[in-house]
DNA sequence: CGACATTGTCGAAATTTGTAAACCGAGGGG
DNA sequence: CCCCTCGGTTTACAAATTTCGACAATGTCG
């Protein structure tokens, strides 16, 4: 899933300064992909799937501010700040963007670097779920290998598209996830706001569940925001 | 919900700057225990099972960083150190001592309280997980997981805002909400001073648990400041 | 008792979701 | 090559939910 992808994002228009903070990070075990233009940094986000964001907040094209909070609708790994604007207020503004640090500039590489590897301690420690051997929740049974989906101990039939769906969920049981990380997520493309498609799977894989939309006890429709299935709220384990 | 414990563990030597910290982050909606002394912090800790600690390095008994270390191997949670040495290299070694973020002395306390509340956010998205503990209020429960009500055995059935508008309030049971507030935590946006949609909901809520606006048992109003949800046992008194 | 401010409730308008039906393109026989 | 099937997408419309303003009811203060 996540393999070929790159360690760290930098978004900064000095490519001086882009180039030397890229190159320490490099030489101290990241991969850096550097993006100059704010307006290209969700585009190159989404071509690259890094783990950690550095984020400059003045970029030719799009503001870094809007950029953080765009980001943080479909990623949920770190995003630190990294800025000349460094009044109290600013850096207030920042984090209620969503950002997870704010340094001001000029900050030594040590520092910066220090504050990534903290971030990623913090994430990594959680992220451990990414492909396991099956995923139980309540009287389902998702085989992840075998592809395969039972329901009480009798075998769903699922399409493929159905099957992804329903990992996404499960693989994140307990989460709202918007349609617009639901696309990222299982086609890699920016979701457009009005495609209906991710409904009529969840209405069909209801049917197949024998879940119902108006009383769901699996999947559950979070209004405005998304879909999210229901962890083991049956009893057993907890 | 963890009950019984604070929020924030502050552990700072200067009383007044502790006290004025501690005072700034109660307004705030949290709840703040104050440690003077560094060789008695592990201990504090233990009592107190904060979410976040707030760390001084300067401080009588034990090192700051020390004490950093040692509860780094005990505790998973956030840990923000403040203090006033401020090199690049103080900064390396306290987040390589395991702490999460560090700010320099003197710091706003809007922008501690930004940075707590960033540390927060990125560990309550994962530690939502286990502690699934549902919030029970008279013959009221409150499942967050499922996303159910139940009401002296029936459940009840509710929309997504509704939902969302009763859990926010159970959390701070016993504490009014001004629709300011509601209006940040619910959406996100700010309370124009004229919108109805908050008083709108709360009647379409106290009809579904069998509440009357003019004789509330649970969800009652304080009139020009917001409104609250009773813990069982309480009089009418505020 | 007024004058004013705040809250309760209703309902129309706007937004979002559920779902069935139409549509489309990629195989797979015949 | 044509026809058929199947998974998947898009469209269309109904249903559910939320927003927001109107207006009555109620509370506060002089």
């Amino acid at each position: 899933m996540t393999d070929n992808s790159v360690d760290i994002l930098l978004v900064e228009d000095d490519r001086r300064l882009a180039d030397l903070t890229a190159q320490y990070l490099s030489q101290n075990g990241f991969s850096v992909a550097v993006e100059f233009r704010g307006d290209r940094a969700m585009a190159r986000f989404n071509a690259e799937r890094p783990k950690v964001v550095l984020l400059d907040l003045m970029l030719p094209g799009t503001d870094g501010l809007t950029l953080c909070r765009e980001l943080r609708q479909i990623f949920d790994g770190p995003i630190l700040i990294f800025t000349a604007r460094d009044s109290d207020i600013d850096q207030v503004i920042g984090l209620e963007a969503g950002a997870d640090d704010y340094v001001a500039k000029p900050v030594d590489p040590m520092v910066l670097l220090a504050r990534t590897r903290a971030l990623l301690r913090r994430t990594e420690k959680t992220e451990s779920r990414d492909s396991i051997a099956d995923i139980c929740l309540g009287g389902l049974r998702i085989s992840d290998a075998a592809q395969e989906v039972w329901l009480d101990g009798e075998k769903v039939d699922l399409t493929t598209q159905e099957f992804e769906l329903l990992c996404l969920l499960a693989r994140h049981a307990g989460k709202v996830l918007s349609r617009k990380e639901i696309f990222r997520l299982t086609r890699g493309i920016e979701y457009d706001g009005l495609d209906r498609s991710i409904d009529g799977r969840i209405s069909k894989l209801r049917r197949k569940l024998n879940d119902s939309a108006t009383a769901p006890t699996r999947i559950k429709t979070v209004w405005g925001k998304g879909y999210l299935l229901a962890p083991d709220a049956w009893g057993d384990s907890v």
